[in-house]
DNA sequence: TATTGTTATACTCTATAACTATA
DNA sequence: TATAGTTATAGAGTATAACAATA
């Protein structure tokens, strides 16, 4: 899959394009980074999106991600399955789920952020690290932006 | 989709999650930009690997873009179809079709080029024409990496 | 035997529509 | 009526396996 013969200069230097090989690079060291600990790279996006704003209903949380809450509900299925979070209804409005973390899950989101961070620091590699910080911020000021 | 409240600070540093979401903005604004010229993001993906390299087989514009060879067949086919592409057999290797830009190719090329620098400077606009620049050369950096 | 294009098929990720239970 | 979670389903986008033609 990884491009055996580097793209001519038109191609390489498309954003959509750079974008989606940098994306499906990171996303697979991200990958190999966790296979220790029985965690998708998806996954720790949701335990990372728990512990900004525990406890989250659902909804919330597939909001913070940016996905629907019918994708959430898989996810949290197979974190839940795995003892990581746990799933219940809000006092006040019982048709929300208030998703937490167990300690089991804490401890797995601080395993696997040392993990994804090695994965990051390979994937930065060719850059200074000058150069790698200016990545990340030009990507959140991209990406984090005020309501469209 | 797009994230109507930001991300807190763990999800908004993690960069699987930066460049996935900047990767479907991206392609959301070409997308649109295109639209008027009735061409996808993927296929100037392909008449642009097809400029660098052209003639090329099948395979080698496949190669060039990182997509499977079978993914290939069903993109040119709508290339073909559109009138934008041509497929001949190589003369020295009758297994091998050599694909090559047609005028009409070379025509919708440049107006689809125009169309998604629009795209680029919108998706770029929150970034100084310095970080823009900083995040293109890193993202090739990144990218366009002796074979592995 | 190996390679190119092709087809059939399956898998992953995602969203839309419709259901339920609550509000 | 409207919302949260759920389920069933469908649509992208992709790859793997197998086949025909050619080398």
């Amino acid at each position: 899959m990884s491009s055996t013969d580097g793209p001519g200069p038109g191609l390489s230097s498309n954003l959509v394009y750079l974008l989606k090989h940098a994306h499906l690079r990171m996303a697979e060291l991200t990958t190999k980074a966790l296979t220790p600990y029985g965690i998708e790279g998806r996954e720790l996006g949701v335990l990372l999106a728990l512990a900004d704003l525990e406890p989250a209903s659902q909804q919330q949380a597939a909001q913070r991600l940016g996905i629907d809450r019918t994708t959430m509900v898989a996810l949290l299925d197979a974190l839940e399955g795995k003892g990581l979070v746990s799933r219940h209804p809000h006092a006040d409005d019982r048709r929300r789920n208030v998703v937490e973390l167990t300690d089991a899950g804490k401890d797995a989101l601080r395993l696997a952020l040392k993990a994804s961070a090695d994965a990051e620091r390979e994937f930065l590699a060719p850059l200074s690290p000058q150069a790698a910080e200016g990545l990340r911020n030009a990507l959140r000021a991209i990406v984090i932006r005020p309501d469209p």
